[in-house]
DNA sequence: ATCCAGGCTCCTG
DNA sequence: CAGGAGCATGGA
């Protein structure tokens, strides 16, 4: 399935809270393993195509600004771009970045952890980055579980080379993240093709199916206090509290959302607070109380330590 | 081979 | 209710 597209492109400028620094989060998507949507070029542009109140469109983000002064331009381009899609998609926009969110105040409660605060001043403008759709929030939470995030990539490729469409602008392809319906109607078999476990199979698929038929509405769960969503999310079979948590705090961009059984939150925080050993998770849970209110925050800086360690990290560990 | 990886379910005590 | 065995899959 192709769309093709033509027509004008609209753009306008955004004005994030300050300080932002855009070029932190190109760098966090450059290697982030979730990320096989996103097209970062070298100039610096983000691009990602992605569906609109139904439409596909082509978004394009660029900064104009700097750390304390950020300015960021956004052009969208599709086979119909009215004033109000564009609108809409800088709405989307702002919520991916979290452009509207005011720093200061996690900067400030991160400062009074010595290496919490010691490992953001060499951050600053740092912003936790949403995935850009709730349902690959999950889909990538599904697909993480207790396997290597490289891997994990390689079945997210898999999944949009099965079901996924293309956007076609000026020659160029994008890919979309594929629709609920499309992966429910995915046979179970043909994912065990493409490396699938049984598990990994049968979750994705029930659970694209419940989005598709209206049964998991994730605009629903966002308005729920977090509690309550973690518990309609852990409802369903193959969602248990990390991958909740994880889409609370990478789908809907809970700031105190913290996915404390992470592995890899585990073994950074046993690192970095010198336990010698991967914490446990009732230890993050402890280490985290601090946080408060920002533990989704301090989370995802300590994802982008953890991306940082094994980008540069011990050689060997690349590939 | 063995161990581990951005866990989960299900079954014990 | 806490703790742990067993589970599926690929990569180092």
């Amino acid at each position: 399935m192709e769309v093709a597209s033509r027509s004008p492109a609209t753009r306008l400028m955004l004005t994030p809270t300050a300080p932002y620094d855009f070029g932190l989060a190109l760098s966090y998507l450059r290697t982030s393993p979730s990320a096989v949507l996103e097209r970062i070029s070298e100039a610096g542009v983000y691009e990602r195509a992605l569906r609109l109140e139904g439409q596909p469109i082509l978004l394009r983000l660029w900064s104009e600004g700097t750390i304390a002064a950020p300015r960021l331009a956004l052009e969208v381009r599709g086979a119909c771009v009215t004033p109000a899609l564009t609108a809409c998609a800088a709405r989307r926009v702002r919520h991916i970045f979290l452009l509207d969110e005011d720093p200061t105040p996690f900067f400030a409660l991160a400062a009074r952890d010595a290496i919490l605060g010691g490992l953001l001043r060499g951050l600053p403008g740092m912003r936790p980055l949403l995935i850009a759709d709730p349902f690959e929030a999950l889909l990538w939470a599904i697909l993480g579980q207790q396997v290597h995030v490289r891997f994990a990539r390689t079945l997210k490729r898999a999944l949009v080379d099965l079901c996924g469409a293309t956007l076609s602008v000026d020659g160029a392809a994008y890919p979309l993240l594929p629709e609920p319906a499309a992966v429910a109607a995915l046979d179970e078999a043909t994912l065990r093709g493409r490396q699938f476990s049984r598990q990994k199979a049968s979750y994705v698929v029930t659970l694209a199916r419940a989005v598709a038929e209206g049964t998991l509405r994730f605009d629903a769960l966002r308005a729920l206090p977090p509690e309550e969503a973690l518990a309609q999310l852990t409802a369903y079979k193959g969602v248990g509290r990390w991958t909740a948590e994880y889409v609370l705090m990478r789908g809907f961009g809970a700031p105190d959302s913290l996915p404390a059984a992470d592995v890899g939150l585990r073994a950074i925080i046993g690192r970095a607070y010198g336990l010698g050993r991967t914490a446990t998770e009732a230890e993050v849970r402890e280490r985290a109380e601090v946080w408060a209110g920002w533990r989704g925050w301090a989370a995802f800086t300590w994802w982008l330590a953890l991306q940082r360690e094994t980008e540069s990290g011990p050689a060997g560990t690349r590939r």
